[in-house]
DNA sequence: GATCAGGAATTAC
DNA sequence: GTAATTCCTGATC
């Protein structure tokens, strides 16, 4: 794939005047392996950006912001107006799934003194009043007409210099190389991410591989076939600890836990911002939003979908990825104490679970909402949110409470007594029943969260909009 | 008898 | 301060 290069700005001159320099600006080196019948480089480095590169997403343009965002150590980080120093500057985007590979910015520092001009040969690309390049943003347009030089060259002095052109053309237009190796984690991530034991392992609902506007890179020369088991575990370790690697840095980024059950709402609010924002996605509505993460969390894709139609599935893809990463965190603590942990039990496929099971079936529910490994799950959640946990399960609590009107949030709790206690055993209170249940709905009434139905019938109760979403 | 409705005090965070 | 719990009385199904 060619490297497009939307160039830098011109650095202004640090050489002096009598110095002997190479010229090593892109368009000139073009033009002068052109002129010499040498190959040239990509051509699509020395035009502007193409139409279809997409513009960056609208990250806040604090370039400390990216680099905290994609600390990856080993990869050079953007640095289009700094590093004034350095002939040519190439930097590359680090390899990260949230990468659009059609958008791989290559920053490319010119030195406008080191320029070479030639009789009759003028340059297409314009030159600022000072002779040196103009220069672009990422997707600008040529700004000035084109000016004539006067300048003449030694053709020896030429051709010793392309010889040195050559050297630093090799030198800096390696991209290829780069880029075959760029999009490996991409490959590697969706075929992690393809492979069902991934989900299976962690007990994940599937994940869609469209994260988003994220392209990932087709997997034009080798088939899924070729990852066969042994390196399908390298690769799933890969896979993982790409996206723990990310959530961490969103954590740093954006100042909240790696454990979306104790985000706050404000933190919810930033998360879902800064995934819109990540993915190039339609904005929703904070208001849509405005829960703890615990509440997030207890969300279904539906609810997702229903609340963001165009973006739901990416953040709940998201979510399930933090969930993942959360998981495997537990998991990796967990096996410090327990070398040998037996797997996951399977969820129960029955509704008439003992009273011996709603241990393991309050413990099911909060590690397939919560995405953890939590026996109890999080004390820190409202009734209203319990209830839709509980009815987000209908193949485990279907008999205790369903759906009625599902668009209109009517439910109806069909076994009162077990509800209770599961929610007494969700809040550490043994003595809860139903009678103290029914008086916290009610107290939902007051608060605008559920409200009474139009024809009053027992045990069934409705939830305001948006709590019904 | 179970559930609903709501007041009031208390507890937990 | 808020949410939930606890206890209560009275009404309804």
């Amino acid at each position: 794939m060619p490297q497009t290069v939307p160039r830098s700005g011109c650095s202004p001159p640090s050489a002096s005047q009598g110095e002997r320099a190479v010229p090593t600006s892109p368009a000139d080196i073009h033009h002068l392996l052109r002129l010499l019948g040498a190959e040239s480089p990509p051509e699509p480095m020395l035009h502007s950006p193409p139409t279809h590169i997409k513009p960056p997403p609208p990250y806040p343009e604090d370039n400390n912001y990216l680099e905290r965002l994609y600390d990856f150590g080993d990869y050079p980080t953007p640095s289009p107006s700094s590093d004034e120093g350095s002939i040519p500057t190439v930097a590359f985007h680090p390899p990260s799934p949230y990468n659009s590979l059609e958008y791989s910015p290559v920053f490319i520092k010119e030195e406008p003194h080191n320029r070479l001009t030639v009789p009759g040969f003028a340059s297409p690309y314009p030159l600022s009043p000072s002779g040196s390049c103009v220069s672009y943003g990422s997707h600008n347009q040529y700004l000035s007409p084109v000016p004539q030089h006067d300048e003449y060259i030694d053709i020896e002095d030429l051709l010793k210099e392309n010889q040195i052109l050559q050297e630093s053309v090799q030198q800096h237009y390696i991209t290829p190389k780069i880029e075959i190796e760029e999009p490996r984690d991409h490959i590697l991530l969706r075929s992690a991410l393809e492979d069902t034991t991934f989900q299976k392992r962690l007990n994940l609902r599937p994940i869609p591989l469209e994260l988003g506007s994220v392209k990932m890179e087709e997997s034009s020369g080798g088939t899924g076939e070729e990852l066969v088991t042994p390196v399908i575990e390298r690769v799933l370790s890969m896979a993982i600890e790409q996206s723990k690697r990310d959530v961490d840095n969103t954590c740093t980024v954006l100042g909240i836990s790696p454990d979306p059950m104790q985000w706050s709402t404000s933190d919810v609010k930033a998360w879902v911002m800064f995934t819109l924002q990540h993915f190039n996605l339609a904005m929703v509505p904070t208001e849509y939003f405005a829960m703890d993460g615990a509440a997030l969390v207890a969300l279904t894709e539906e609810d997702f979908n229903q609340r963001a139609p165009q973006a739901g599935s990416t953040l709940y893809a998201q979510l399930e990825i933090w969930k993942a990463a959360r998981h495997e965190s537990w998991r990796s603590q967990w096996t410090e104490h327990e070398p040998s942990p037996t797997p996951a039990p399977p969820l129960p496929s029955t509704d008439d679970l003992s009273d011996a099971d709603e241990d393991s079936e309050s413990a099911g529910t909060s590690a397939s909402q919560g995405g953890g490994k939590v026996k109890s799950g999080s004390t820190h959640i409202h009734l209203w949110q319990f209830l839709k946990e509980l009815l987000a399960s209908p193949h485990i609590h279907g008999s205790a409470i369903r759906w009625l009107d599902r668009s209109n949030g009517i439910f109806k709790i069909e076994d009162s007594v077990r509800v209770a206690r599961l929610w007494g055993k969700r809040k550490n209170r043994p003595a809860m029943n139903y009678d103290k249940l029914s008086r916290s709905i009610r107290q939902y009434y007051k608060k605008g969260i559920m409200k009474k139905t139009e024809r009053s019938q027992r045990l069934v109760y409705q939830f305001c909009h948006p709590y019904c979403l």
